[in-house]
DNA sequence: CGGCCTCTTGACGCGCTTCAATAATAGTGG
DNA sequence: CCACTATTATTGAAGCGCGTCAAGAGGCCG
């Protein structure tokens, strides 16, 4: 039904990036997204490019032919309206897979650009229209993965929704800290990659008010900040102020009327909340 | 690899949906997806069970076993942080595809409630891990209606993000109308099947708030209003209202440093911006 | 150095939440 | 049938969080 094909050709692309070409395997591939790899080939089937600083690799409005899994670097997705107003929907780092927003119609709806040199690894469709039982069970990562960047939007939605500004950026803050930890750095000194600006666009707020909140946070001995450095001083004080988040208070109408019947797994987010607040992957893919 | 399975037996389950079980082919399915159907078969291969109103089709927590096809009525999907905090996700209707958020970790993170009485089909897992390939086509479909479940999330995070509340109610009555005419229902003149809590957490705004903002609408005679009765009187005023509605300014600082080199489709939301901010699927499925 | 950008800080005002009270509706039992 | 209560919706008044406007500080680079 599907084909995955590698494009022998992509030369007719005047894109900006595409330049020092290396290769990836399937089982790279598959380790790289946190897949238990089982039979897949050493072949290095998939191409890896460099995306320089401030590229865009998908803009809006861009036919849809491949995906791209981010191998190094850090990066923006933006949704720009019909009205120019720009919408940062996400952070991808390693790992991540960028462009799923294409499968839907074949056509891209956000753009992603590198906030810093980056590398990707191309993940090819042929554009025939149907995709599907890929080699190498891609397929499944696929849906899942896709799926898990569904419930991380519904995340982001609810902190936006119905949580104060200075818990949405604790919220942020620990998320940050917590995919630098997942790719070998300190969970709580970083360096933020993207200006206020697109943090404001991302937590829903002014640049004015990222500002504050960020220096009233560093006075409250909370962080510490210098320029787009930051260090966590207190990560349990940023817990609670995210879990106090909604003083916009909750209605809470509860009705428990009917008890669980159905086999229930503990709630995953008990120990912490804020996993995946800043982009899809929280962790690697695993078989239950 | 993958393996849709019809499982012979939910009786096990105490849900309180199951009874009264009709079936449904996978032709049949797909036309309610709206998927060209191809080579599909007629054999009434997936139960049709009916949900009466109130009940949970889905609970959070619950693990994934199937998903769910809207066949008649309306739902609600909720999201339940670890404070007690709900956030409505999305007013799912007929050809909506439910449950996809259990995916990911074959866990369900958001409960699906109906708001009136409802008929769904199952679409049935075997819970061995893999799924992939499924019959009929049906992995080309799940993948991209999930895809596009993403953009909705994406949309709606813009809409709660940077627009007032009596933009974001336009847009939210503008797009309950297109749901209600895709159905086959007026798309100005309808019911809303949801209290006015549902409509503020979805759209981010307190109770009250809605009540206000719906109120001034019909004082200035955009709508008319009876209870849940809501007739459109001039769907441009609120479209204006819907577009004008970044009163909380952009601060757009477009780059504009690079042409388009790619082909590009004309940008999709031209005509209906609010398409899809109800809910997911703003039309059929088809093969571009 | 000077221009340009990002970031910070202050003062002010508006939009929405919050609190509180009332009204409209539906469900229940006598 | 009407009283009775619970739920849901409306409306008003007050407060504040955050957007808005404006000015200034600090970093980067030619």
């Amino acid at each position: 039904m599907v084909s995955l094909a590698i494009q022998p050709s992509l030369a007719n692309r005047t894109s900006p990036r595409s330049r020092g070409a290396s290769w990836c395997s399937a089982k790279g591939l598959n380790t790289l997204l946190g897949v238990d790899a089982t039979e897949e080939s050493d072949l290095p089937l998939f191409r890896c490019v460099q995306v320089r600083s401030g590229q865009s690799l998908i803009r809006a409005g861009q036919v849809f032919t491949t995906l791209f899994v981010v191998k190094a670097g850090f990066f923006k997705t933006v949704f720009t309206d019909e009205t120019g107003n720009e919408q940062v929907l996400g952070f991808p780092v390693k790992s991540e897979l960028l462009g799923t927003d294409g499968l839907g119609d074949h056509a891209h709806v956000n753009e992603v650009v590198a906030l810093t040199a980056a590398d990707v690894v191309e993940i090819p469709f042929t554009c025939l229209g149907t995709l599907a039982s890929m080699q190498a069970g891609l397929d499944e990562t696929l849906l899942r993965t896709v799926s898990r960047q569904l419930v991380h939007e519904q995340l982001a939605l609810t902190m936006i929704g119905a949580m104060r500004a200075d818990s949405r950026m604790a919220g942020f803050l620990l998320g940050i800290g917590q995919k630098m930890n997942a790719m070998g750095y300190s969970s709580v000194e970083f360096n933020l990659q993207m200006n206020r600006q697109a943090i404001g666009s991302y937590l829903g707020m002014k640049i004015e008010t990222v500002s504050r909140t960020l220096t009233g946070m560093a006075r409250s001995g909370l962080i510490e900040l210098h320029q787009r450095q930051v260090r966590i001083l207190k990560p349990d004080g940023l817990r609670e102020l995210y879990r106090q988040g909604p003083l916009k208070k909750s209605n809470i109408t509860r009705d428990d009327s009917a008890a669980q019947t159905q086999p229930s797994v503990p709630h995953q987010s008990a120990q912490t909340p804020w996993s995946g607040l800043v982009t899809g992957l929280s962790g690697p893919l695993r078989r239950p």
